[in-house]
DNA sequence: ATGAAAGCGCTAACAT
DNA sequence: ATGTTAGCGCTTTCAT
């Protein structure tokens, strides 16, 4: 009925428990005929060592920290979906698996603070280091080990590893490819100006129309995330300046995107042939919608990847130095462009 | 540097380490002095218990295992993110943490197998019951305690509890919505045959259509689940029979619905107006496209929470008579009809 | 109501 | 190269 143990093992094998644990630890340290032997038992037994117990001897969980943040109705945010898949199995090849746990409604800290004091986990994954975010100074002070998606925006002698897309030039390579098919009023919609992420992004179309000598007046607006946002910012950019007319938009996500190919079907007008759009991230929306939403993609898996790296070294050694590494998202082109 | 101990709070409230877990175990045992004495060492010091530890000794681990399916590009799968969080929330509720693993390629069990014999997880949540997936039959002979969301559809006399949503209710009421309005000809667009989730959702446009005395001839289609497919597919029933050319269509998902609106995209009809639209699982897609998708919103908070409380009575009482619970969607009415 | 003793299954340190 | 000893932090008897 309860798994064989480490025990059962040795008893079958004939040779003592510690041995059997070197077997499963440190193979090199037997006899080749003893080793075959025991791996004999341990297969035959079905033998795998209780994780309880080789938590509590190793004081480690090989468990990862992941807060899902909560699911944002009425956008289009792919990200999460597709890089908490990815996490999952870079850490399995690492040899982790990842816990998930939710945000406590009055103290955002809590979740943290109670994995780590019953030492449930061995390090965390932090997402949201968006301005103002306290858990990743939190966690520093607390000296627990973490690595975060995402740059220390607010903090430059941040001293934990982390991994972020270079936003900047995903939308310069977007505007880009908006100039290269001949659009020379490339609008852009993005978030409010609080937001590092959302100024990152506009600043790779700011440097994309500056690099070509083209002006910028009258193109830009900066809204909230949503879709009616976007439809009434690509209405208002439509009808401000008819000498200054956009035919093109760039935006900082494909939820503003989306409302831009609503105002387009409106008006009757037909993306990619009338009015070009591009959004950003990638999302399944993107993927799926008439005809195409052309969108820019992060490389999720390679973050993921990254990070786990990231982690084990900090686990290994958490003195060694630090190091952040910014990754280029890639358009992915759709009939919207 | 590491976490206070059970024997650091004993020594500090002057008690033996037992009565300090009892304090936190079966706190009715302690006098309330003795308590409080206890509670404020536990407080003073940060204490809370080891999970190694705690995990060793009781034999559990507190830890629910959730297989993450991979995540399908092009197509509107909005249910699992929105189940994984209801199901993290709630789990933390009842005292657990959702531990994610991944596919192993060659062999589905592995990663169930391992999680098993090295005790490192509770039971399972499964999410897949589709026809042929063999988890729920081998989980059952391993006598492993698992959920499911989902029908146990091929096992009649399957013995673990489930929850599933009832997508023929879901596909009727939005079948009945588009009478309502006028609309005859409701056209069915669902998945192949060797879908039992797919023939239960037509079933309910089935019963809606018969039910009000409508023929459904020339009017059904079965492809599959993509968006081309959806767009093909309407187009045909578009120009089959001039004489029974659908002036609606109900989708098996909305990634088929994505595909309808992609054709009347093309020909210059307008959603809701001209054509009336319905797809299933009111994901991201349908909440952001212009003019919105109507679609099928399936109760996951619910289905997640009934998971929860099915797997609390499996634990603590694994004799207990199993029960299976079906859930009636809702339809969430938008620009589409 | 509180305390003492034992042991869950494993591995690090040491001995052989 | 293999075995012995000890103990990780906790909870479950059982005794007081």
């Amino acid at each position: 009925m309860t798994p064989p143990t480490l025990a059962d093992v040795a008893e079958r094998a004939g040779v003592s428990r510690q041995t059997v644990s070197n077997a499963v630890n440190n193979p090199d340290l037997l006899r080749a005929d003893t080793l075959e032997r025991v791996q004999q038992a341990i297969d035959e037994l079905g033998y795998l060592p209780n994780r309880a117990a080789r938590n509590l001897r190793t004081r480690t969980s090989q468990l990862i920290g992941l807060r899902l943040s909560p699911v944002l109705e009425g956008t289009a945010t792919a990200v999460m979906d597709r890089f908490v898949h990815a996490l999952v199995w870079t850490s399995k090849e690492a040899g982790y698996h990842v816990l998930l746990f939710s945000q406590d409604e009055e103290d955002p800290l809590q979740g943290y603070d109670d994995l780590l004091r019953s030492t449930a986990v061995d390090a965390f994954v932090v997402t949201d280091t968006y301005l103002g975010n306290p858990q990743a100074a939190w966690l520093r002070r607390r000296r627990a080990p973490f690595v975060s998606f995402g740059r220390p925006w607010d903090d430059p002698d941040a001293k934990h590893p982390w991994v972020d897309v270079d936003g900047a030039a995903g939308t310069e390579e977007a505007t880009r490819h908006l100039l290269d098919r001949g659009h020379e009023l490339v609008a852009w919609i993005g978030w409010r100006k609080d937001s590092w992420i959302g100024e990152d992004r506009r600043s790779g179309w700011l440097r994309a129309m500056h690099g070509r000598g083209l002006s910028t007046t009258g193109l830009a607006s900066r809204v909230e995330d949503t879709v009616s946002s976007g439809r009434d910012a690509s209405a208002h950019l439509l009808d401000a300046d008819p000498a200054r007319r956009p035919t093109a938009f760039v935006c900082a996500s494909d939820t503003l995107a989306m409302g831009v190919l609503g105002t387009l079907a409106t008006r009757g007008l037909y993306p990619g042939r009338d009015i070009a759009v591009v959004g950003f991230d990638d999302s399944q929306v993107a993927q799926v919608v008439h005809p195409g939403l052309t969108s820019v993609r992060q490389p999720l898996e390679e973050a993921a990847r990254l990070l786990v790296v990231g982690l084990e070294s900090l686990l290994s050694a958490p003195l060694s130095p630090v190091e952040g590494r910014l990754l280029t998202p890639s358009l992915v082109v759709r009939g919207s462009s």
